[in-house]
Formats: C-alpha cells, structure tokens, sequence
DNA sequence: ACTGATACTGATACCGAATATCATCGTTGC
DNA sequence: GCAACGATGATATTCGGTATCAGTATCAGT
C-alpha cells in the first residue's frame, strides 16, 4: 500500500490486453485437475493475465466489479495453489501476486513504477546449498526477491 | 499459522532466559535516539530477547498479558525501525520477527522446529549485482530467506 | 527534589483484508 | 436430459493491526 501509492505510472504499464491462448491454457490446465470451467473463474484468470505489474487481490476485486469478493480470492488462491501465479514479497511486506510464465524464477522488483521482471539465469541455488550445508542445514527450498530500479526509471 | 501449528517442539525451543546485558544494550541505544525508558517497553524487550525462535506480533502480546496490545505492537515496530529486530518470513508468506544482532545477514528457517539460524558468510550480493544488471537493473536491496531442515531435525 | 513539556500507555473503537457460511446456481458425466 | 456436486456470491464473521485520546510516567532544566 506504501509502496503503490508513490508508484510513478510510466506509459509501460497499461493493461495487457489478455492473451486468449493464455487464458484457455491456464483453464485447460485447472480442467485436467478437476476444477470446473466457470464464467467467474474465467473473468478473474482474464483479469490476471491483463495485469502489467504484481498486484494485490483487492485490486482483482476492484477490477472485477461483478463478480463476488470471495470467488475472486478463491480464484487467486486456487491459481497460487497449482502454480500458476507466483507471489511476489514488496519491500515494505506487501503480498502482491503475478502471472507466473512456469519455472523456477525470482522477480527484480522496480520501487519506482512498481514492474517485476524475471530472473532466471541466476545460480544462487548452489551457493546456498553449501552454506547451508555448512551451517548443518538441509535446504530445500528458497524466497529471493530483488529490488532496485527498471531502466527506464533510472533514466527517464 | 499453518506452519506453526504442525511444528515439532523439540528440546532446544525453551525461552531463553533473557539476558540482562542485551536488553540494557537495546535500551541504551533506544535512550540515544531520544527514546524513553518506561516500564512496558522494557517488558516487550525482555519478551523479544526470550524467544529463542521467530515469533509473531500476536504471540508477544500472548507473553505480555499485563502490557496492552497497542504498546506491544508499538514496541515491537519501533525495534524493527531502529534495526534491532528483523522481519522473517516464512514459506507459507507468514511474517515473523526475531531479534537481530545487526549487520546484514540472511536466515536459515526450519520448517519443522520452526528455529532460524544465521546465515551471514554467503556472498549472494555480488552474483545479484551482476544479474540485475544484465537485465538492465539497478539493484539496491534484496530479500532472501533460505528453507529447510535445521541439523537437529533431519536426525532426531 | 520540584516541575513542566511531552513521550508513552492502554482501553477502546475502528479499519481493511481475508475467510466461513450456506442457500442457490451452473457444469459436467452419465 | 438429469442427477450429483463443484462453484458462486451475499452476508456475517474473524483476525491482525492501527487510530484515538484521556490519563500517566519520564526526564531535562531549574
């Protein structure tokens, strides 16, 4: 909340005009695991895809004025849950959420226009195995977030 | 919650008794940044320095029925503000706070007994630094927390 | 020690985010 | 079709945290 409100808006974060093939991919995806291919479930997965930046589950609410408060965040949970969206960890806290392209990934989160970009050539992975190894520690797994500024807000 | 509740409470979990000199140290450089030293902060203090794992805003105010909550949330962020208590978050997204003793360091959390153990040899800064700006970044903070099994109970 | 400015306290009210409830509706397998 | 049952959404409720504010405790300056 902080943190969105000093956001400058820069021309590089309208809405996405939401993919079809994303959309009936995730359904797709949700229907071979049982879940039903609803009308509401397919209004709120379209309204995820449309976001630019990591958002919050109550601006899916506000962007998705009819429909139910509690099917949007059981929508998003369900999304979280299988997958599909990953969470993002803001600087100050906030929980924000993002349409995950799959994979292992970590986010560079830009504190000036509020954009994630994904990190996936990274090998931080092994190093932390040894350092927990060496600290008598069995890893398994790990939450990496980056923050700093995108390029076009470092040069405006 | 969820993983508190399914922590396995083993021997090394016991409150720690808190020491004197830590808790006069917090006090001390509170009191140089024109902070006073009353009675109920002192007692959030001593309860902070008491718990030997990560532990929730709710479970202090359970351990210090005699202070009121809003002082026990209070306390407990004007120790994250003057980086005397660092913020832990947990796999499920749960955030949790422990007491710090300074400098930059990452935590090693397991997910069984719930303990976190310090992880300050590990030079993630540098590889990050390259990533970020292979991707056009400008880095400038970083979040990461390391899961897994702590020594003691992957052989119990 | 006294004292006054003011930081601190804590009971309470309040707020926003998220979940539980449950009657009803829609989807899917048959 | 139709029955079974997963999904929906209005509402109530919970929960973590903050704002308020009258009263209190602290501490610097005398």
């Amino acid at each position: 909340m902080a943190v969105a409100s000093t956001l400058r808006h820069t021309g590089h974060n309208h809405p996405r005009p939401p993919s079809a093939a994303v959309v009936d991919d995730i359904v797709r995806r949700l229907s071979r695991q049982g879940y039903r291919d609803t009308e509401p479930r397919r209004l709120v997965i379209n309204a995820v895809a449309a976001q630019r930046r990591p958002f919050t589950a109550e601006e899916l609410c506000a962007a998705l004025p009819c429909v139910g408060r509690a099917t949007v965040y059981r929508g998003l949970r369900l999304l979280v849950e299988t997958g599909q969206v990953c969470r993002v960890l803001l600087e100050d806290g906030e929980m924000r959420y993002q349409l995950s392209r799959g994979g292992h990934h970590h986010h560079l989160l830009c504190g000036a226009c509020g954009i994630a970009a994904d990190l996936d050539d990274c090998d931080v992975e092994g190093m932390l195995q040894n350092a927990a190894r060496a600290a008598g520690f069995q890893m398994n797994g790990h939450w990496l977030e980056v923050y700093g500024r995108c390029g076009e807000c470092v040069r405006p």
